[in-house]
DNA sequence: CAGACATACGAAAGCGTTTTCGCCGCCTGC
DNA sequence: GCAGGCGGCGAAAACGCTTTCGTATGTCTG
């Protein structure tokens, strides 16, 4: 392994001379600089990045936080695609990604711990339980955070669009006819209660009406909670026309219930999604759904992160909004 | 930030003796052994890994090379529930997660000049072009590597057992009565060798032989080039009965071929994928395809690769094969 | 030409660990 | 009572880098 000792010793410089021509100090004439530069480049010289990390306490390293109970975890197929993106940028600009856990060496810690452990610059929060209580610590510490989907007082975060979102959604079902419009929503959580925004912002604006009842809460990315409720939607008296659901994911649990009714789309009842993963267009009928620019979402979320471990001091937290696209699919019927 | 000198003070002993009670010599007396861990955990003293790494040059950190050209990444829902496995795997083992890429600090360098730049204990290799020459330098660098689904001489890998796999669902097609059966499979690899493999095995012990006709070439997790080797098919005189594609996604690209061509599966044509990832399940009908088993596949990887880490002389290379499991679905009918 | 002031570089300390080697005191066996 | 051995511990060096501060030149000014 060739060190700075190495070049200072060929180039009859010292290595502090070395340091500082790598790492552009203006201190060094640009003659020797130059000259440095060009042999590190023929030794092959890459930096010991835990010596440069022992001294300035920074790691080049990106944590990211992302898991949920379920473990379902990186096959989430819309936070994989966030993440993809994330890891596409960060590596662009030069940083390295690396999952928090709450294990260091082997012991139980908290997620905090483990990001002071490997120095990570910064952290990445995705996908996770957000009133958990390590959760929280880590976003108040002293390291720089970027959550996504969710805002924390006074820190930066990176949402889609949501209440545009279900509000065009829902702005497009009734275009095509539709009255009678349930919705399956998530959990309740800020996304939620943006698109429940959205949602009734578009049937007022319509001047429509619907029953509490057609309201009803499961949790995202849940087939079997998803599906229970859309079976809660069949019994009513006057059965929706159409449900828009949480997430395209969900819906495949809903289409047990519907086909169970003996019901198909979108002869019999119309259906649409939301976040416009590839799976929404594998189906058949392809779904009509809100698609989230999961690519923008990622890379900004970098690019905000980074902005923030350089400018500690100027950089202001930020509420990002992606705007999304309208999907129609074929999962909507016009109807009357 | 508490080090292991401040530990040492509240001791009463030296930063050599912490050192030693933390890691476990038997150097020191268990008395003052236990004293020590437990001034450490009340101090919620964290080792600091850059000095640790800088003494040691052991990270506790796998490295992951997990891309390709197409910049599918994270969301090839099949490498995606690997990697998710693997993740799980090492958390618990105590080692954490680093994406491997092609920049140092911003400057482009080799795979394995990063590895080393890390300090990566191993690296695991999934997804990757095996042909690239920086991949094969990783390999036979003094890092310890496990690939998945490639092996190469004297290395250890993991693999899903491709010749059983598609030689086991080649034998259900043909007990379904079929006996025009067609092949569009992945580019040459020692994968898509091994699936030719148990193909012809099927064929053979059941006395049938097809045309050379019937096997194309496409590309793995290529929706047009699928749907362009599957439109050669549709044109042949004698249309095969059954097509077995490369995974469970190219069926998708198939899908519009058949649709375009009027077929309807599995009434006009039968198909069967290989992967078995969520997403065949979601389609309709559910597609019969060969489900490997993601989860061992990602856990076995990290065991083996913290293995060679961990005794690195006793160690030897293997070639670990998994087991899948049929997946009967509903797109192969029955006929005759 | 003296003094002031940049400019270009080096010596050395220090980041937090691990690890070698040696010291001290005690025990054991003769 | 003494040599030799051993268990328990500490001093100090080392890992490779950054950074402060000092020094030695050269350059300019009046």
């Amino acid at each position: 392994m060739v060190t700075v000792k190495d070049i200072a010793e060929k180039c009859g410089v010292s290595t502090a001379t070395v340091s500082k021509a790598l790492n552009g100090y203006g201190d060094i004439s640009e003659k020797t600089a130059e000259r440095i530069r060009k042999t590190a480049e023929e030794m092959h010289y890459t930096p010991n990045v835990a010596a440069r990390q022992l001294k300035t306490n920074a790691s080049h390293t990106i944590g990211v936080l992302f898991e949920d109970e379920t473990n379902v975890g990186l096959t989430h197929e819309f936070f994989a695609a966030i993440l993809n993106a994330a890891k596409v940028q960060a590596e662009k600009e030069g940083y390295d990604i690396l999952f928090i856990s709450r294990n260091i060496a082997g012991r139980r810690a908290s997620f905090l711990e483990h990001a002071r452990y490997r120095s990570c610059d910064g952290v990445l929060i995705a996908n996770m339980n957000y009133s958990n209580e390590d959760v929280r610590k880590l976003i108040y510490s002293e390291i720089p955070t970027v959550t996504i989907d969710y805002t924390y007082n006074d820190h930066s975060s990176v949402l889609s669009a949501n209440v545009e979102g279900e509000y065009e959604l829902t702005k497009y079902v009734i275009s095509r006819g539709h009255r009678k419009i349930a919705f399956v929503h998530g959990e309740n959580t800020s996304v939620t209660k943006k698109r429940l925004i959205g949602f009734y912002r578009a049937l007022t604006e319509a001047g429509i009406t619907v029953p509490d009842r057609y309201i009803v809460e499961s949790r995202y990315h849940d087939l079997e909670s998803c599906r229970v409720a859309t079976q809660s939607l069949l019994t009513l008296p006057e059965r929706p026309t159409c449900i828009l659901f949480s997430d395209d994911y969900s819906y495949i649990g809903a289409r047990s219930a519907l086909s169970e009714a003996g019901l198909s789309v979108p002869d019999d009842i119309s259906v649409a999604g939301y976040d416009g993963i590839e799976m929404a267009k594998t189906l058949y009928p392809p779904l009509t759904t809100f698609a989230q620019d999961t690519e923008a979402m990622g890379k900004r979320a970098i690019q905000k992160l980074i902005e923030i471990i350089e400018n500690p001091k100027t950089c202001r937290p930020e509420e990002i909004e992606i705007p999304g696209k309208l999907v129609p699919g074929a999962t909507v019927s016009r109807i009357r």
